[in-house]
DNA sequence: ATGCATGAGTT
DNA sequence: ACTCATGCATA
């Protein structure tokens, strides 16, 4: 990035999706346990989500096997998700689609993103069962944006910096990227990202 | 499926 | 300057 990002927000992009290589799947079966809560600690904590992280686990696969039996793609969910027309609703990309059957959102995402999912998914199975098409396909490209790519040796390093201290300070990060011969935002950059990676579900502690 | 990036809202 | 949700580009 040598300037001025000249902001590409183009709409969709349809993707094929070419490596579903699920089968192992086993059909959930109802269990509507009522959550009984150790009680209180010390605070009253009434607005905390109160999900099982295998409630969603549950949900994220039986979402998958039901969307693919529907014959749709992720990019579609996504896209068809602004048919549903709910408030403060729109459409998402294929990645964020993705990253919700694989469980690599935060916990919170997930707990959010679960019920316009399922909403999603009960109307399109309804409207698969009446024989329903609803083609919403909308195209369009424009200027592409060129990805920064780290090499190995670099990441490794960051890596081993990482492991020292999550989060440098500033001036740090300048030496780290002197050091590296790259762009201080694009280790900032980097050390943001791999803080959020932390905190995904998958390898969340809560398991 | 995942890496690097943006933007809004916080701290 | 950070966190969080999210996405384009790419492997």
């Amino acid at each position: 990035m040598g300037g001025p990002d000249p902001s590409v927000m183009s709409a969709q992009v349809h993707q094929h999706q070419v490596l579903q290589t699920m089968s192992h799947l086993h059909q959930a079966m109802g269990m509507g346990h009522p959550h009984s809560l150790p009680t209180h600690n010390g605070m009253t904590c009434i607005n905390d989500v109160e999900s099982d992280p295998r409630e969603l686990e549950a949900f994220a696969e039986r979402f998958k096997q039901r969307r693919i039996k529907l014959g749709v793609t992720q990019a579609d969910v996504g896209s068809a998700l602004a048919n549903l027309k709910i408030p403060g609703v729109g459409s998402l990309s294929q990645s964020t689609i993705c990253r919700f059957e694989s469980l690599t959102l935060s916990h919170n995402n997930m707990i959010a993103l679960k019920p316009v999912l399922q909403a999603w998914l009960e109307e399109a199975e309804a409207a698969h069962r009446e024989k329903n098409g609803k083609p919403e396909l909308f195209n369009g490209n424009e200027r592409k944006r060129k990805r920064t790519s780290i090499a190995a040796p670099e990441k490794r390093s960051l890596e081993a910096y990482f492991a020292i201290q999550p989060r440098p300070s500033s001036e740090k990060i300048a030496a780290i990227a002197e050091k590296l011969d790259l762009k201080k935002n694009v280790v900032r950059v980097w050390f943001c990202n791999q803080r959020q990676k932390q905190k995904r579900m998958k390898y969340s502690a809560v398991h």
